[in-house]
DNA sequence: GGTAACTGGGTTTTT
DNA sequence: CCCAGTTACC
């Protein structure tokens, strides 16, 4: 291959040992901004070039965009499928194996993979029978999202209820047996209806590597494992690794402790100090050159870093020296929006293009203020993380038509897709399904029987939508499909929401992606496990030539830079989130995702704090009581800032005498003196 | 008995 | 903006 010399001849020393390394496991710790996917990418090129088959390289990540990213930069753009490295999310790797075995686990082949709102939904429709619902004996019960994280926490930590319940949701404690049967059914309920949720397709595939027949058949597809940002793996994911690399002598592994910020959706970086205990002859190599932050912005960095035993690492800027961050006092959160569009402006002035800036905020609702800001003064942007395009109800709403075309057994996509229309709610609906007897294989051909439940003034209606997807159903192409499934909601979107014009363009181009896919089903599945993170993101290529801000929460902000990034809203409760805060291991996790949020920047690093939170009620002027700036900017690491104010604009006024002489005046007339 | 329309309280992060 | 609870209508 003509490309391997290239590849290691730009690495330095660390990173060409790693690269290179043979002979036992191997841990990468790459610290922020020190080449970690250059190395990775060049050490399956090296292994390539030891003789591994590409197929045979293994490379796993936790982003679709990480695995496409170091994919197409690991092998030449016009290789042959058979000559691909294999890779992709855990979930996605494991979805192609079961997908590819459906009947070995007793699954049906048109099997629907739900996302974790699907999983709220069959909570909700569960959890009555269970005790679940309202208000008893004074406390609120859980509300099914946070069901569906309790049993997701428990699956992927594999710790007991009790004390998944007692460590991070103290409040429902009372209500842990009535969890723990609402959990049995849920399972029950999954395997029913041929239910696969995100949890699942780890737990089925490392139980299939854990089998004594399926296991050695399993793990023999891969020579080499590589897994990204092994700081963030549960449980079960830990368990995968080890056992598709029982000796580890083909395994790397490469992350970083201190940025270990999903604890709450069930990693552990345990796992990955784990490592050397589970491989006695586990080799260590560090990168600790960085080569994206200027020297101050990294002063910083370093401070905010935790240190833990035997994985420390102290980074060196590569970059040279540069600004030292600004900590922008702010008067309160308007002044903050409008500071930071006048410093993005002012940059924007200086040559800097708008996606050079970032602004990362620890949860999406923190940019709010800015927005109304940013659109006041034309300023484009693109928000990443927070709401996400598959939660908008309408986008749901194609989805549940979609999944009945693609799987008439699907009972919670026809619930949603009765209930869309007008005088129809929970009871009616579920008992148009009973009469479908979804568990049958044609439950379209019942419709009849259904339609006659229904009451006269919308059974037209939904018959109408009924037949429309029943022709989508008879479709071959799945462009054909998607667009006979768009015609069929047309009517009922068009009569639920008042802006249905732009929700139904929406779910044009919704259509339009999903018709590239193979099949419907395939297009589900990819919507699923990588749903697109804004409605401009299906639109695709165009969007590349404007030029835009982003605005990202500070988790979907790991593995990108940007030369300038702004960070408001430093302030207690916020960064640190009073969220987190319940357990110890919480603050912990903030100040890692804080290191994070720093160590995206790569010139200049702007900070903000408003002094006060407009939704906090004053007594007096005791400003400084809240609003108070984030611990994690306090002592070594404020003095590594550059300090100044930002006061809310006063209107000019002309000399205030003429206008008291005026006022004088007038109080004259009144007694008509002179 | 069941639905729509309204009200009041709460809201982190995501494969 | 979502969810639970209440109330008024069919």
């Amino acid at each position: 291959m003509t490309g391997l010399p290239g590849v290691l001849d730009v690495l330095n020393e660390d990173q060409r040992r790693a690269a290179t390394h043979q002979g036992s496991p191997l841990l990468i710790l790459a610290g922020a901004g020190t080449g970690k996917t250059g190395t990775l990418v060049a050490r399956a090129a090296w292994l390539r070039e030891q003789g591994i088959q590409p197929s045979r390289i293994l490379l796993l990540t936790f982003t679709r965009r990480a695995a496409d990213d170091m994919l197409a930069r690991a092998q030449p753009p016009d290789g042959n499928a058979a000559d691909r490295i294999c890779g992709g999310t855990f979930h996605a790797v494991a979805h192609r194996i079961i997908r590819a075995h459906a009947e070995a686990f007793a699954l049906p082949p048109e099997f629907s993979v739900i996302d974790p709102a699907d999983s709220s939904d069959v909570m909700d429709t569960l959890r009555d029978a269970h005790g679940l619902v309202g208000t008893s004996s004074g406390r609120r019960s859980p509300r099914a999202a946070t069901c569906a994280e309790i049993y997701s926490r428990c699956v992927s930590t594999g710790t007991q209820l009790a004390d998944v319940v007692a460590e991070g949701y103290p409040w429902c404690v009372p209500f842990t047996d009535q969890l723990a049967g609402l959990f049995t059914d849920f399972v029950a309920y999954k395997r029913r209806h041929g239910l696969v949720d995100f949890d699942d397709l780890l737990l089925l595939w490392r139980a299939a590597l854990a089998d004594a027949a399926a296991g050695p058949v399993l793990r023999g597809l891969f020579d080499a494992v590589l897994i990204d940002e092994y700081q963030d793996v549960n449980a079960v994911q830990a368990d995968i690794a080890r056992l598709l690399q029982p000796d580890g002598s083909g395994l790397t592994c490469v992350g970083d402790d201190a940025q270990a910020i999903y604890a709450f959706r069930g990693a552990d970086p345990a796992h990955l100090r784990a490592l050397a205990s589970t491989y006695a002859d586990l080799a260590i190599i560090r990168l600790t050159r960085n080569y994206r932050s200027r020297h101050p912005v990294l002063s910083l960095a370093n401070v905010i870093r935790p240190q833990y035993q035997g994985l420390e690492l102290a980074l060196t800027a590569e970059r040279g020296q540069g600004h030292r961050p600004v900590l922008i006092r702010c008067h309160d959160e308007a002044t903050q929006a409008r500071e930071i569009c006048a410093r993005i402006l002012a940059d924007y002035e200086a040559g800097l293009r708008f996606q050079e800036q970032a602004v990362l905020v620890r949860s999406g609702h923190h940019s709010d203020l800015l927005e109304i800001e940013l659109a006041a003064r034309g300023i484009p942007y693109v928000k990443y993380g927070g709401l996400r395009f598959t939660e908008a109800a309408h986008v749901k709403d194609f989805i549940a038509a979609a999944r009945v075309v693609a799987n008439p057994a699907d009972d919670l996509a026809w619930f949603r897709l009765l209930r869309l229309h007008e005088g129809i709610g929970p009871v009616l609906a579920r008992r148009v399904i009973e009469a479908l007897v979804i568990a049958e294989p044609k439950p379209f051909g019942r419709w009849p029987e259904a339609e006659a439940i229904l009451p006269q003034r919308c059974s037209a209606a939904v018959g109408a939508t009924v037949r429309q997807l029943t022709q989508a159903a008879g479709h071959e192409r799945t462009a054909d499909r998607a667009a006979s499934i768009l015609a069929a909601l047309h009517e009922p979107l068009a009569a639920r929401y008042a802006d249905a014009a732009v929700r139904l363009a929406d779910l044009q181009r919704l259509a339009d992606a999903a018709a590239d896919s193979p099949s419907l089903h395939d297009a589900l599945v990819q919507l699923a496990l990588d749903p697109p993170v804004s409605a401009s993101d299906l639109a695709g290529k165009p969007r590349l030539d404007d030029d835009y801000l982003v605005i990202s929460t500070m988790h979907s902000a790991k593995g990108l830079e940007w030369p300038v990034v702004h960070l408001p809203q430093l302030v207690d409760g916020a960064v640190p989130s009073d969220m987190a805060l319940t357990a110890p291991a919480g603050l912990e996790e903030e100040q890692r995702l804080f290191y994070v949020a720093v160590t995206r920047a790569r010139d200049r690093l702007y900070l903000y704090t408003p002094l006060r939170m407009h939704h906090h009620r004053m007594a007096r002027d005791d400003r400084h009581s809240y609003g108070q700036l984030t611990r994690f900017l306090t002592g070594a690491a404020l003095a590594q800032c550059e300090q100044t104010q930002a006061v809310p604009p006063r209107p000019a006024l002309a000399p205030i005498a003429p206008l008291a002489a005026s006022v004088d005046r007038e109080l004259q007339s009144l007694w008509g003196a002179g």
